[in-house]
DNA sequence: AATATAAATGAATATTCATTTATTTATAAA
DNA sequence: TTTATAAATAAATGAATATTCATTTATATT
C-alpha cells in the first residue's frame, strides 16, 4: 500500500495559509492552492472532503496550537499582574514567531467560517480565562466588571499593536515596529487601568 | 437622454453591503447582487467599471461618512478627557446607528482591498487625530508615547466591545449587550490608564 | 413631434470554480 | 515476487463567475 507523503500534507497546510493571507478568502481557490504546491488538485480531495473541510481543518489545527501557546506557564491562580504579564508574554511570543497567523485569524473571524472556528478551538481556553478573572476580582485585585470589559481593556490594545506592527506603517505614515520596550510600556498602561 | 435612476443606484450600494456582510467577500458575486436588486447585471457595469471598482467605491463612500461622524463636534484643542469622551461618544453613536458597518469595515481590513481602502478615507482624519495627541502630551495631560500606543489603549477596547456586541454572545456563553453603562465604565478605565 | 443619447436590459461570452472519474504509481504485506 | 490497496495524478465535468454585446427604453433637448 502506498503511503501518504507527510511533506506534501504539510506543504498544503502552509501554502493554504500563505495564499489566504495574501489574497483573502475571495482570492483563494483549490486550483491555485494545488498549483502553488505543484500537486494535482485531486490530491487535495484525498486529504480533505471539500474546500470548507480544508479551510476549517487548517484553521482549527493552528487555532489549537495558538491556544496552547497562550496558556503556556500560565495558571488561573496567579496574581493579577503576574498572570496578565505572562499572558502578554505568551501572546507576544506567539505573534513574533508566527507573523502571518494574526492576519489569518482576523480573516477567519470576519468570514463565514467564524462560527465553526470560534466554537471549536476556544472550548478549554475560555474556561481558564474567565476563572482567572473571577479569582482576581474575588481577591479584590481589580474592580468587579463584565468579562467583556475586562477582556477588551486587558487584551485589545495588545492585539491592536500587533496589527499596527503587521501593517508596517500606521496612521502617521512613519514606520512602526513593535519592540519589547513599546510592548511593556503599553502593558503598564493596561495594568494601571485595571489595578485597584 | 434617459436619466439615471437614483433609487436604483442607492439600492445597489445598500444591497452590496448587506450581501458582503452576510456572506463575506468569498460569497459575494455580481450576479447575486443584481438579483438582490432585481436589476440586470449589465446595469452594474454602467455604474461601476468592474467588481473591484464597485466594492472600493462603496467602501470609500461609507468610510468617508464614518470619518465625518467621528470628528463631529470634536476639536483637536480640546482637553484630554473631554476630547476623548467626545470621540467615544461619536464612535458609539455611529456604531449603534449603523450596526452592520463595523463588520463591513472589519471585512475590508482583512481583505485584499485593505491597502486601497485605508489609503483613501483616512487622509484628513489621521491628521486631526495625531494633532490632538500631540496637544495633550505637550500640555502634560498624558505621558509622552508613540501614536500607536496611544491609539491602541484609547480606542481598541471600544472597538472590541462593539465586536462583542455584534457577535451577541461572547466567550462566556452568556449574551452580551453593549449598554451606556458598560461603555462609560470602560471609558473610565481607559482614562485611568492614560491620565497622568 | 422628432432626434439624440445615455440608461437599462436579456442573452451570450470566455474564464474560473469546486469536484469527480479513470488511470497510474508506490509500497506494505503476503 | 506477487498482490492488494491507498496515494497521486491528468483530464474532464457542470456550475458559477465576471464581463461584454446587441438591442430596447426613457427622457432631455431641439
Amino acid at each position: 500500500m502506498r503511503v501518504r507523503n507527510p511533506d506534501k500534507v504539510q506543504l498544503v497546510k502552509q501554502k493554504a495559509i500563505e495564499l489566504i493571507v495574501k489574497d483573502g478568502f475571495e482570492g483563494f481557490s483549490m486550483n491555485k492552492l494545488a498549483k502553488a504546491c505543484s500537486i494535482s488538485v485531486a490530491t487535495l480531495y484525498i486529504y480533505y472532503k471539500d474546500r470548507d473541510d480544508l479551510i476549517l481543518n487548517v484553521a482549527m489545527e493552528e487555532g489549537e496550537m495558538m491556544a496552547k501557546a497562550m496558556i503556556n506557564g500560565f495558571d488561573p491562580n496567579m496574581h493579577f499582574e503576574q498572570g496578565l504579564r505572562r499572558q502578554w508574554q505568551n501572546r507576544y511570543q506567539y505573534m513574533m514567531d508566527n507573523p502571518v497567523m494574526n492576519t489569518f485569524f482576523d480573516q477567519l473571524r470576519t468570514s463565514s467560517y467564524q462560527d465553526k472556528f470560534l466554537a471549536g478551538f476556544l472550548a478549554d481556553f475560555k474556561i481558564i480565562m474567565s476563572k482567572f478573572m473571577h479569582n482576581i476580582i474575588q481577591r479584590g485585585e481589580i474592580e468587579p466588571m463584565p468579562f467583556e470589559v475586562y477582556w477588551s481593556v486587558a487584551f485589545a490594545p495588545l492585539y491592536n499593536l500587533v496589527r499596527f506592527d503587521n501593517e508596517g506603517q500606521s496612521m502617521t505614515g512613519k514606520p512602526f515596529k513593535l519592540t519589547d520596550e513599546v510592548l511593556w510600556q503599553t502593558f503598564n498602561l493596561v495594568v494601571k487601568a485595571l489595578k485597584k
